[in-house]
This record gives structure tokens, C-alpha cells and sequence, in this order.
DNA sequence: TAAAAAATCGTTTTT
DNA sequence: CGATTTTTTA
């Protein structure tokens, strides 16, 4: 490692006075902020270098990324630079895998055991209908979904069960806060944690003795993050704990590119960084690599809009570059067709096609993308999204083996007892999991002692000792068979094979196909190194995303939201769906916090291309399975219109949306009619940038043809609803059978109601 | 118990 | 519209 000091100078070479600074801080903390582009990953890469050339051992330096792709392709070039060894020693990753890692060999301490199961958001929110169920709080009233956001809400803000418990007011939060506790019993007695556990519980590993503190402090000398910007509080603190001895902190991070606010990031970490450390020193990389004069001037243009920032001027020396293009389509589907023209275009003047990304908001938008691109057969992939891992199929099969590691994993047990159908359906389930309670024994324990159970008919209690019997027998083979096969021969055994051999529709061999792919996935994981385990194999495939594993070597394009897209660089990027409601999404109508996210969210986007831009929007597009009229987005109006090449710019200007609005939705109510479904009237999805009040526009073309029994309705109405109880109308949109309510109920808060449904009655 | 039919929802973004 | 949940029926 010594004869390697003397070529410090090389790494420094090709970096600019900036980034030589950055690189070379060894001691102290360090705040680097980094504007998009100006080659921060290239930095953090180079420092951990430089510190392992002026010997700083691999194993004392803890490298925190937002990916675990990040991490690998840090992993990837320090190795280049320095040596595999050294590179494979550094403590590389997201802050969930290295700290899942550090909590198993600590499991015993905090109560937990070291084959604990990881639950994602889908095994969260099965895990908190259940506990619904059991505390009898209705699903329909109080929305699961909306629970799980609270309860994780709170947990990345340190805030326990106890803490939301003195805040909680509303019927809602009181009813957040019993399935919130019941939540975290459940957790702990299946030998659970949930995501946000994962830097929870490294909190309380931190402060449970100074024996363990130290412990983790010498361990992590220096301590690199990337994308500090979006850490949330929980992050923060468990830095604050490992830093403190050593105080050998650099975070980087771009207060502009922070887009994750909504969960849980907070602003506050590199705001407070110098108070925190006031020691510390702060670099600013503003000097932009990336991109061309045009797209960098239009990002600027655009972010200057935003109140809350840090000042700082990006700059570049590239060439001035190419207007950006500016695109008005009918509707989402020759939206989309024309986004695939245009790579074929581009594609036949000799850009690769792995050099141009589609950037879109939401994972909707990609099913009219994938269309068009296959019916010109342009070779895609679509990044996020349904994950390989959270396929069903997969899902099932990983939980076979999580059941098999962890006994007490309900989620596992009970997503595959009858899966292939075992005869084991809810009533039994219910039987067997009442009996476990009131014996005080697991699940899967009432399962083994099945002949016990008075409740259980004779069928169902062969069914259980069977399928329990099975589990057992593949789990004493742990120890003795290779992990591949045991899983394989585990797997072939449970029936889900033959199962989906046996519907043989299409649906099913893409599953089968999946499943062996796993299988497959699996072999090539063990083989690779005989120390590897089951549990191991879990740990990866709970944290992995089907980003980490993208694909370089095929050219092909790449679709994927803008919240993927960051950190990344393309030479042409397509931004589609430029459209108000859409982009910036609806809620930050009402928020202007959440517009200034939803506007840093386009700046990422803009700053990921290199050379070319395309944005693009539709005027009208399919939502709910409806057509919805969408006007341009604002955030076209915020770029220099020198900078765009827009032939239709006309249309933001002279608002001719909003102007043609009536006649369009008369006209497309008159087509509509041929059709004599209930869809007759086009409704007003987007009703919100109407300037024109609804009830009147409505109820001049629209016939009362319709027995209505709410049509008389006015906003501000007391209104009394069956389930929800008495509420006040704020809002009324759509017409006909379409015609919605948003009232502000007493007890659960806004409420969108389908007035064809939901029978309201007035009470004054 | 399981399959088929009907009803009810719901859309950000992800480690 | 499509996915998921609830209800009905065999």
C-alpha cells in the first residue's frame, strides 16, 4: 500500500482545484456541496482513494450511498485505482444493508435473533390489516394505507407509539396510535423489522452501552455520505453518534436535488452540518462537467423559482449546445408514439440508444411508453417499477425460505400455507392463530400441535401437521445440503410449480419463468462462495432493487421515473407528461413546499442530460379510464423562452386551453353519448385549474337527464353519510354519475365521495 | 373451501 | 381502466 503515496499526485492531476481540495481533507468534517453534474461521486470515489494511499486502513472507512448500485460501482473503481482487496474491504453501501448487517451480528442485544425477517411496505401494510382486524378498527373507515404513512412518518422522526400519543388529537391519530403499538408488538414477537427499523434500532444499538459506541466509532474512522441531502433525522443522528469521537465526517450533497422530503428526508442535516461541526470546513464544487451551456442555463433558470435555497452559481465550459425541444401532443398515446419516433430518429443519426432515458413522474406513465416502443420494436427497459422481487411469485417463493430461517415470520407463513391451496382458508388460519394466542406459543408452533387445536375440523388439522411437517423436514436439512438445493427441492415439494403448470395460461409461465429464474439467481449467488447462507441471500434480496442490477452492456433505451433517474446522465433526455396536475403532481397545488420539491424533482430531471432535451406534453390524457383535458405544465413558462425551441408556446400564453375548455368539453361530452354507458360526461378530473366554476359550465350543457338525488348539493352543505358520520362540503366536481363530493368529515377528516354511491343527507 | 362474480378502490415518488 | 377486495354461489 506504500509504494502506492507517491502517485497521490496522480489521483489530484486530473481534478480541479475544488475537487483537489475535497480529495485531500483527510481530518476533520467536511461538507462538500456539489451542484448537479460538477463530479461529486468522482470526488467521494477519490477521496476514499487518497485516504487509504496515506494509509487510512479499508476497514475503518464507512462509505454511505443512496443505492446499492452507488456503492458497488464506488467499490468497482476504487478497486481499479487501488486493489480488489482493499476495495472489497471498505464498508460500501446503503445505510439499510450496511446497518441490517451490523444489527444481525448485534440481534441478541436488542431482543431480537440474527435470522430476523426484513419487511418491506407491502409486508408492513398486510401486517397492519391484521392488526386492524384484531383490534377491530375498520379498514374501510381508516385507510390502512394512510396509517402505514403515519406510523413510518413518526418512526422517521424518532418519534415512538408513546411520543405520537401526546400529539394525537384527531379520531384518526388516536386510531393511528393503538395499531401503531399493537404494529411494533407484532413485529417483535415475529422477529421483524420494517425498513425504518433498520436505522432505528442502530439508534438504540449506539446508545445501549459507551462499550458499543466506541466499538462502532473505531470501527468507522471516516465516514463518507453521499446524497446527504436526502438523509432523513434518524440518518442524521446515527452519523452524529459515529462521528462524534473522531469527528472524520464529509457529506456531500446539493440542497436543489433533494426530492425526498416526503419521506422523511429533511433539509435540516446539511443546513445545521456547520453548526453541528463548527469546526468544519466547507468546499462548493460549482464548476458543471455534464452539460451544455443551454441545459445548464434552463436548470438555472428554472430552480431560481425556488425560495429555500442555498445561494450558489453553477457554471460550465461547454459548449453553448442545441434549444431545447418543447413537444404539444393530442394525447398520451401519440405522446408516446412520438417520443418513439424520435428515438428512432435520433437512433438512425448514430446516438446509441443506451445514451437516451424517457423520464416520467409517475409509473403509470410508462404502459403507453412500453406500447409504442414495442410496436416499433425499439429495445427498452423500464427501471423501478414492480420490482422483480415484489412479484407475487417471488415474493411466495422467498417466503418458503424466510419461513424456513425465521419460524416466527407470520407474513411468510401465512402468504404461503395456502399457496398452492392446501385446504388451509381463512377460517382455518383464524382457528390456529387464536389457539396460538391463547396458548402463547407462535404460529407456526399451533400449526405442529395441530391435533390439539378442539376448533380445527379434521381435514384442516391433517393439512396443518402436514404442511408443518414439510418445513420442519427441509429445516433440519439446512445444516447438512447446499443452500440452492435445499431451496430448489423445498420449492418443488410446496407444489407452486406444478400449480402454476397446471393453469398454463400465459400469466402462469411468465411466473414459472420468473421462479426458475429465481431458482437460477440462487445457484449462481451460492456457487460463487461456499460461505454464503440462506439468511444471507434473504438479507440481499430484501434491500436489492431492480435498479442495482441494471444492464449497460445492450443498447437499449431507458424508462424510468425522475425520482430513478437521480445520479444519473444521459446524452438526450425525454421528459414526458409536462402537464399541470400531472407535473408538478396535483397536491402541490396546495403546498408550497411541495411545489419547490416537485420543482427541484425537474431540475434533477433536466440536469441529468448531457446534450439534448426533449420535453413534452399532452393535451389530453387517459386517467381513471377516462379522458381528462390537461394543460401545459407551469414549469415550461419558468425556462428563458430563448432557450427553447417550442413551436406551440402560443398555447401556454394565450391560455388557449383554458379558453377552448367549454366547447372541448361539450364536444366530447356530444361523442360520449353515442356510447350509452355510464360514462357519459366526460368529468372534470382537473377541475382545480378551472377558472370557470363548475356547477354553472355543467349545468347549462349537461340535460338533467339523470335522476340525481344529491344534484341540489352547494359547497359548505352539512351533510350526513352513513359510515363517516356528519361532515361540511368544501368541494364539488364532475356531473352526472361522475359528480363528487369533498367533505371534511368530523371524525376522519376529507373525504372524496361518489355522490351515486355514497347517499348523503342534508342536514342543513 | 374455492372459484366465480360483483363491488370498490385508487395514483406520486422508494431505501 | 385495472387491480384488489368482498360477496355469492357451488
Amino acid at each position: 500500500m506504500n509504494k502506492k503515496i507517491n502517485t497521490d499526485i496522480e489521483i489530484l492531476k486530473s481534478l480541479n482545484p475544488e475537487q483537489q481540495k475535497a480529495t485531500s481533507h483527510i481530518n476533520g468534517p467536511l461538507l462538500i456541496i456539489a451542484g448537479a453534474g460538477s463530479g461529486k461521486t468522482r470526488v467521494l470515489t477519490s477521496r476514499v482513494v487518497y485516504l487509504i494511499k496515506n494509509n487510512v486502513l479499508p476497514w475503518n472507512i464507512l462509505a454511505l450511498t443512496f443505492t446499492n448500485k452507488a456503492a458497488k460501482e464506488m467499490k468497482h473503481r476504487i478497486a481499479e485505482l487501488i486493489d480488489l482487496q482493499s476495495a472489497d474491504r471498505v464498508w460500501a453501501g446503503t445505510f439499510h444493508s450496511i446497518f441490517a448487517r451490523i444489527l444481525r451480528s448485534e440481534a441478541e442485544l436488542l431482543g431480537y435473533n440474527p435470522y430476523f425477517s426484513i419487511y418491506d411496505a407491502d409486508d408492513q401494510l398486510s401486517v397492519i390489516k391484521k392488526v386492524m382486524d384484531l383490534l377491530q378498527i375498520s379498514k374501510q373507515q381508516y385507510s390502512p394505507q394512510a396509517i402505514r404513512a403515519v406510523i413510518s412518518s413518526n418512526k422517521n422522526k424518532m418519534m415512538s407509539w408513546r411520543d405520537f400519543l401526546k400529539t394525537a388529537d384527531t379520531p384518526f391519530d388516536k386510531k393511528v396510535v393503538e395499531v401503531f403499538k399493537e404494529y411494533e408488538l407484532y413485529l417483535k414477537n415475529t422477529n421483524a423489522m420494517d425498513f425504518d427499523d433498520l436505522l432505528l434500532n442502530m439508534v438504540k444499538l449506539l446508545s445501549l452501552s459507551n462499550e458499543i459506541l466506541e466499538k462502532y466509532q473505531n470501527k468507522f474512522k471516516y465516514i463518507l455520505v453521499d446524497e446527504y441531502q436526502d438523509t432523513n433525522r434518524v440518518q442524521y443522528h446515527i452519523l452524529k453518534l459515529l462521528a462524534k469521537a473522531h469527528q472524520n465526517i464529509c457529506v456531500v450533497g446539493d440542497d436543489a436535488q433533494s426530492i425526498y422530503r416526503w419521506r422523511g428526508a429533511d433539509i435540516r442535516n446539511i443546513l445545521d452540518f456547520q453548526k453541528d461541526y463548527p469546526h468544519g470546513k466547507t468546499i462548493r464544487l460549482e464548476q458543471n462537467y455534464r452539460s451544455t451551456k443551454t441545459i445548464l442555463k434552463a436548470s438555472n433558470s428554472v430552480i431560481k423559482n425556488n425560495k429555500n435555497q442555498i445561494e450558489k452559481a453553477l457554471w460550465t465550459e461547454n459548449h453553448e449546445g442545441d434549444l431545447i425541444d418543447v413537444t404539444e401532443c393530442e394525447d398520451d398515446r401519440k405522446e408516446a408514439e412520438y417520443i418513439a419516433k424520435q428515438v428512432m430518429e435520433k437512433s438512425n443519426k448514430g446516438l446509441m440508444k443506451k445514451d437516451i432515458a424517457v423520464l416520467y413522474r409517475t409509473n403509470a406513465q410508462s404502459l403507453a411508453l412500453e406500447n409504442s416502443f414495442r410496436m416499433r420494436s425499439i429495445p427498452y427497459v423500464v427501471v423501478g417499477g414492480l420490482s422483480f422481487f415484489k412479484r407475487k411469485e417471488i415474493k411466495d417463493v422467498l417466503s418458503y425460505i424466510k419461513l424456513l430461517i425465521n419460524p416466527l415470520d407470520n407474513e411468510a407463513l401465512i402468504r404461503i400455507v395456502n399457496e398452492p391451496p392446501r385446504g388451509l382458508g381463512k377460517t382455518s388460519i383464524d382457528h390456529l392463530s387464536a389457539f396460538g394466542r391463547h396458548k402463547g406459543i407462535s404460529l407456526f408452533e399451533s400449526f405442529e400441535i395441530a391435533e390439539q387445536n378442539p376448533n380445527l375440523q379434521k381435514r384442516a388439522t391433517k393439512a396443518s401437521k402436514r404442511f408443518a411437517g414439510m418445513i420442519n423436514k427441509y429445516r433440519e436439512l439446512i445444516s447438512s445440503t447446499s443452500p440452492d438445493v435445499l431451496a430448489k427441492n423445498l420449492i418443488e415439494e410446496s407444489g407452486l410449480i406444478e400449480m402454476y403448470e397446471e393453469i398454463s395460461t400465459d400469466d402462469s409461465s411468465d411466473r414459472l419463468n420468473n421462479i426458475n429464474q429465481l431458482l437460477t439467481d440462487m445457484s449462481l449467488y451460492f456457487n460463487s462462495n461456499d460461505e454464503l447462507t440462506l439468511n444471507d441471500y434473504l438479507q440481499q434480496t430484501s434491500l436489492a432493487t431492480d435498479y442495482d442490477e441494471k444492464d449497460t452492456s445492450q443498447d437499449k433505451v431507458t424508462l424510468m421515473t425522475l425520482h430513478t433517474a437521480k445520479g444519473l446522465e444521459y446524452e438526450q433526455i425525454i421528459i414526458a407528461g409536462m402537464e399541470q396536475g400531472l407535473f408538478p403532481l396535483i397536491r402541490s397545488e396546495f403546498s408550497k413546499d411541495e411545489e419547490e420539491e416537485e420543482r427541484r424533482l425537474f431540475y434533477v430531471g433536466l440536469t441529468r442530460a448531457k446534450e439534448n432535451l426533449l420535453l413534452t406534453y399532452s393535451r389530453k390524457r387517459m386517467k381513471f379510464g377516462e379522458v381528462s383535458n390537461q394543460i401545459p405544465s407551469r414549469f415550461l413558462e419558468e425556462i428563458d423562452s430563448e432557450l427553447l425551441n417550442f413551436p406551440n408556446r402560443r398555447a401556454l400564453t394565450a391560455n388557449g386551453g383554458r379558453n377552448n375548455k367549454k366547447m372541448n368539453d361539450f364536444l366530447s361530452s356530444l361523442s360520449n353519448k353515442k356510447t350509452p354507458s355510464k360514462k357519459n360526461w366526460s368529468s372534470e378530473k382537473k377541475s382545480e385549474y378551472n377558472q370557470i366554476p363548475q356547477e354553472e359550465n355543467y349545468s347549462q350543457i349537461n340535460p338533467t337527464n339523470e335522476r340525481n338525488d344529491n344534484a341540489h348539493l352547494k359547497v359548505g352543505d352539512k351533510v350526513q353519510h352513513s359510515s363517516f358520520g356528519i361532515g361540511r362540503i368544501s368541494g364539488l366536481k364532475g356531473s352526472g354519475p361522475k359528480r363528487q363530493a369533498v367533505v371534511r368529515f368530523d371524525t376522519v377528516g376529507r373525504k372524496m365521495l361518489m355522490l351515486k354511491y355514497a347517499k348523503l343527507k342534508i342536514i342543513e
